[in-house]
DNA sequence: TAACAATATTTGGCTAGACTAACTTTCGTG
DNA sequence: CACGAAAGTTAGTCTAGCCAAATATTGTTA
């Protein structure tokens, strides 16, 4: 039983575990419940309780009984290590090994506890420290785009794609396929459904679609502050001007 | 109690184990002991013992207590895989990454286990499916040299040296400083212990870098049974002739 | 061949991680 | 507010790995 974990010496599955928790309040700010980790992982309710137990005995997380479970201070950091790893290891695979955007999540969830320190730190050299992964999230995951919305609750206008969710590789295959992607330019026409026109054309968008992406309002005339937002991947939509606005 | 196993749902520690058993005879003929076994992984015999008993009802094995273990054909093609997908890796490693040829062997130890099918293809087109790693070993692992000796035996007279084993780092980094690489070219002018001449000087080899060094005799004037062996790596030695000849 | 040393296995005990089944708490709704 | 459904936990059991200690086998050598 020890105190404070070894850091380090965690297995795979707490890693896993505190990732998902950490992701889970990335985007939308309800913390993660017994069940949704359950679902997340293929795995009962009971399993993860044991689990919870366990990390909270390892002083990962705050959890009792019944209560959501949050993440201590030292279980945040161990969380933001993995995701940096995972998004840099996603960014490997689709620039440097060709994989396609919907297939680097599950190679990087496997390669992520596997890879040396030494490992992150050359792919992250050879790629020229990057700032996003393939989906638009920050690889630095302490810096999140504090003001995009999802494209479920836009209304009429024109936006600029910062990320695609790809917690569903149907979806984002699919959105893939319309050309919605991190840097491109889409116009929303008509919502409850969305209607969104791209560069390859006009799409309805499913609910979970809809909530795949996450959007900035594109203001062409107004100036701000900016950011790279480097786009990754080969085929990169948008071609219309304006790619300046405040990122915290 | 599976009776075959399920191919791809091995654990980590059966593919080490099925590896292990399997190098174990590459070089030199006699099957690993319990106790080899349990050095080279650095637990107990106990752990090992109870471990056969698994592996012998998967039906990778052949086991009966207190006998030597040998592989079945399910284990050993098994074995050979992974050796492939971890001598690949080395390459990866060494060539892509800029890994020392001291550093590849740890980092390919976790990442075999980690990496998918499609990776493994990817690297070796990536490579332009290399025929031996870093260490000179062919990455088919069905394709040994088989007339190779070690230097321990070797006497004196010219030779080329077709591996170096990476079972101690230690011995791996001195041989790597005397220049002795797969490829290049020495001289044995004595033996017990040997004295070897190579381009970077002469030196006296303790018994355990004699041992780690495999070599063909240099007979430069006739056409023999020998071998491409297209130099991995960066820096290679060996600015004589002959790389000619059928390899079956 | 008897005895000892070396080698190997069994026994019993531990943790992580998983499951099912039974029980408990919480939440939503009439 | 009370009651049923949903969510969560506990209890009991399993396997893979690991270990130390006790036991068993094999091999060597006087």
């Amino acid at each position: 039983m020890r105190d404070q974990a070894d850091l380090d010496t965690l297995s795979a599955k707490v890693q896993d575990y505190l990732k998902a928790i950490w992701t889970a309040t990335e985007w939308d700010g309800d913390p993660i419940t017994t069940a949704g980790l359950a679902e997340h992982f293929g795995t009962t309710m009971a399993t993860v309780s044991s689990a919870m137990r366990r990390l909270a005995a390892a002083g990962l997380v705050e959890y009792r009984p019944y209560k959501p479970v949050r993440l201590t201070r030292t279980g945040a950091e161990h969380a933001m290590a993995m995701v940096r790893r995972h998004r840099l290891l996603e960014t490997y695979l689709a620039e440097q090994l060709g994989y396609e955007w919907t297939q680097v999540h599950d190679e990087a969830e496997l390669l992520e506890h596997a890879v040396s320190d030494l490992f992150i730190a050359r792919i992250d050299d050879l790629l020229g420290h990057p700032e996003f992964d393939p989906h638009g999230d920050a690889i630095d995951p302490s810096k999140g785009s504090a003001d995009a919305e999802p494209l479920r609750v836009a209304s009429v206008g024109d936006y600029r794609v910062l990320r695609v969710s790809d917690a569903q590789v149907d979806v984002l295959s699919a959105l893939g396929d319309m050309g919605v992607r991190p840097q491109a330019h889409v116009r929303v026409s008509d919502t409850t459904p969305v209607v969104l026109q791209t560069a390859k054309g006009v799409f309805t968008l499913s609910e979970a679609e809809a909530e795949a992406v996450w959007v900035l309002a594109a203001h062409p005339k107004r100036g701000g502050g900016s950011s790279a937002h480097g786009g990754s991947g080969s085929g990169n939509a948008g071609s219309l001007g304006g790619r300046r606005s405040p990122r915290r």
